[in-house]
Parts: C-alpha cells; sequence; structure tokens
DNA sequence: ACCTGAACACCGTTCAAGT
DNA sequence: ACCTGAACACCGTTCAAGT
C-alpha cells in the first residue's frame, strides 16, 4: 500500500512501468550518430527490439495501452520520440505525408514482430514458472496426435519448423523489406 | 452465475469468444473460391480485417491470449486454420520452408495492422462511453499546446495527418508489399 | 435441467495510526 | 516523510437451495 505515496493507482503504476521501459531510447539512437534515415529506423527498431527481450513479460503492456492520445502509435507512445522520429525524416527529405506513412507502417511492423516474438517466449517461461494453475484440461493438448494433429497432416510435418525460434533472422528480413518499400515511395 | 453451467470459469468464457469470433472463416475463403494462393491470403486477410472491425472491442482477446501452443501465431490460432493454410500454399508449390516463413510473415502483418488499428477505434469509443472515469488529470492533455506540443513542432504540424484514418489503404498497400515478398521469396 | 442468494477468496484502494 | 493494519468495494468462483 505504501506505493499510493508514489503513484495515483494501479493504471498509473502500470503507465510508469511502460514509460520507465522506454526511457533513454531516443537518446541511444542519438548518440550511436546516424547518416540516413535507414540507419536511424534501423538503430530505433533494434532498440525496441531489444527492450521487448530484456523484458518479454512487461512488453505486451508498451503495446496494449492506450497512448495519451489516439494518433501516437505503440510501441512508439511518447510525443518526443514520435517528434524526434519525424523531425529525422523530415530532415532527410520526406514529405509530412511520407514521414507520417512511413511512422505508421514503422509502429505497424514493430506491433506485430515484437509481440508475437515475445508472446511466445512469455508462454513458455509461463508454463515452467507457475506449475499448471489449472491443468492443461482446459487447453487440449494439441500436440498429443489424438485431439487433432492427425488430421492436420502438414501441421503435423511442419511442426518442426513452426516452432522454431529465427526472432532475430525474420525481424532483420521484415525489417529490411520495411525500408526498402519506404524507400521506393519516398523517390515516388 | 449461471454461466458456470456452461463454461468452467473467465479463462474458458474468454476463451469462447475468441473461437465464436474466428469460427467460419475457413469456410468463408473457401465459398470464394480463391485461385491463387495469393488471392487466398488476400481473402483470409480481409476476412480477419472484417472480424477485427466487427468487433474492435474484442479483438485484441484474439491477438494477445495464448493460443492452444506456441508454435500457433494470432490470429490464426487454431490448427484447422493453419492445416488450411499450409495446404494451401503446399498446393501452389511452396516448400516447407518457405510456407512457414510466409506463414509467420502473414500472421505478424495482421497483428501489427489490426492491433493499432483497432485500439484507434477503441479508444475513441471508450472515451464517448464511459464519461471520464477517472477524469483526464492522469494523462496530460498533450494536444493543449503548453503540455509539450509546442515543442514537437513535426508533430504539431503533422497533426491531421497521423489522426487520418487511412486503414483500409494502409492495409491494402501493406498487404501487397507482403505478398510481393512473399512471391520474391518463393521464386529464390 | 437451469438459475440464484449467500458466502468466500482475492485484489485495488482508502484512511487512520503508527514510526 | 514514509510505511502499515484494518476496512471497504468489487469481482471471480463455489455451493446449497430454489424452480
Amino acid at each position: 500500500m505504501a506505493l499510493y505515496r508514489y503513484v495515483s493507482g494501479r493504471e498509473d503504476l502500470l503507465e510508469a512501468v511502460v514509460v520507465r521501459l522506454l526511457e533513454g531510447l531516443v537518446g541511444r539512437v542519438d548518440a550511436a550518430r546516424p547518416t540516413s534515415w535507414q540507419q536511424y529506423l534501423q538503430l530505433l527498431a533494434h532498440e525496441i527490439r531489444d527492450v521487448s527481450l530484456r523484458h518479454p513479460a512487461a512488453f505486451p503492456l508498451v503495446v496494449s495501452r492506450h497512448p495519451a492520445t489516439p494518433w501516437l502509435r505503440p510501441p512508439l507512445r511518447d510525443i518526443e520520440t514520435v517528434e524526434h522520429l519525424l523531425a529525422t525524416l523530415t530532415d532527410h527529405g520526406f514529405d509530412d505525408g511520407r514521414a507520417v506513412d512511413a511512422y505508421k507502417a514503422f509502429t505497424s511492423f514493430l506491433v506485430g514482430y515484437l509481440l508475437l516474438e515475445v508472446s511466445m517466449r512469455v508462454e513458455n517461461v509461463a508454463a515452467v514458472e507457475e506449475p499448471m494453475n489449472e491443468g492443461s484440461a482446459d487447453i487440449p493438448e494439441q500436440d498429443d496426435p489424438d485431439t487433432g494433429l492427425y488430421t492436420a497432416p502438414h501441421v503435423l510435418r511442419m511442426r518442426e519448423l513452426l516452432s522454431q525460434d529465427r526472432g532475430e533472422e525474420e525481424f532483420e528480413i521484415g525489417l529490411e523489406m520495411l525500408l526498402n518499400r519506404i524507400e521506393q515511395s519516398v523517390s515516388h
């Protein structure tokens, strides 16, 4: 209860966690002195990915909490960060429309990749930490051959590939593709 | 309390909601008799987008609930749907590796775009429906010029563009780009 | 077969007392 | 200035009674 001296309640506490996770982000990107907008976005993307990997259980908060205003998009949830991003793109010759488009595509990309990457890890961690809170009875054990997999030969065959974690590679490829797309849009 | 006759508890209830939202999806895609894998993925993507737009408040559940097994990725959370997708890609000449890559990229794309699109709508709806549960005191009104925006000229200038909802277009463009990328990977 | 009141555990929050 | 016990409201869940 002592926490109530520092935060106004549960919501405020969670908000503070999110702020804490993201603080210093822009500063670290700046410190690396990127020379192109591509490098800038790449650095920023990796900083955020690092956050998500360091705090896999908390990262969903960053993504799912409502930002202060509806036009700020997770995981770039604060004005300072967005200002910095838009300013950087503008400096590199983006007009307003392309800059905003790039911001939106960039945030969607980050949410899509990082949320799924992180949720995979959290599930496994949680499964180990809490020893079956309600048993695996609710969720049918679908890797048990007689509950459904035998009617799903493709899934069965590709199971190894599906559970393989190539997060790093996939992230890199997706990011590269995104940058290419933005590059094309910026040169008409 | 009468619900406890039908579901085993809160978790089970939420799971049932998710199942309900997604049911019939594969069937509707099938009914449209897609002739290429591109068309198949496009139909599937639009079906899921329709779900998210019809149920913006419930859609985050689809995305954030742990699927039955860690190698199933939201929003394609059940074996039948994934089997159908993998089978379709295989039929169209994908090897296992590319099929799985396509599945992963496809789900990441859907999560990224739809979660952000939907969260924008929910916030506005919620803001209207519940008349200020804790006042706007916690969240500093950042569109008020003297709380931060005056130090963020780019954000201020692009504000209209940022809050514009071009969900449909953005989704279409992103999907097109994704399909192109998969196409390239499939032809080496 | 289905619903419901009362009770319980649990969690977020408040407040009056403690140091 | 900071922490804490007791109390309260609220929610998920159970169970014994109701029809």
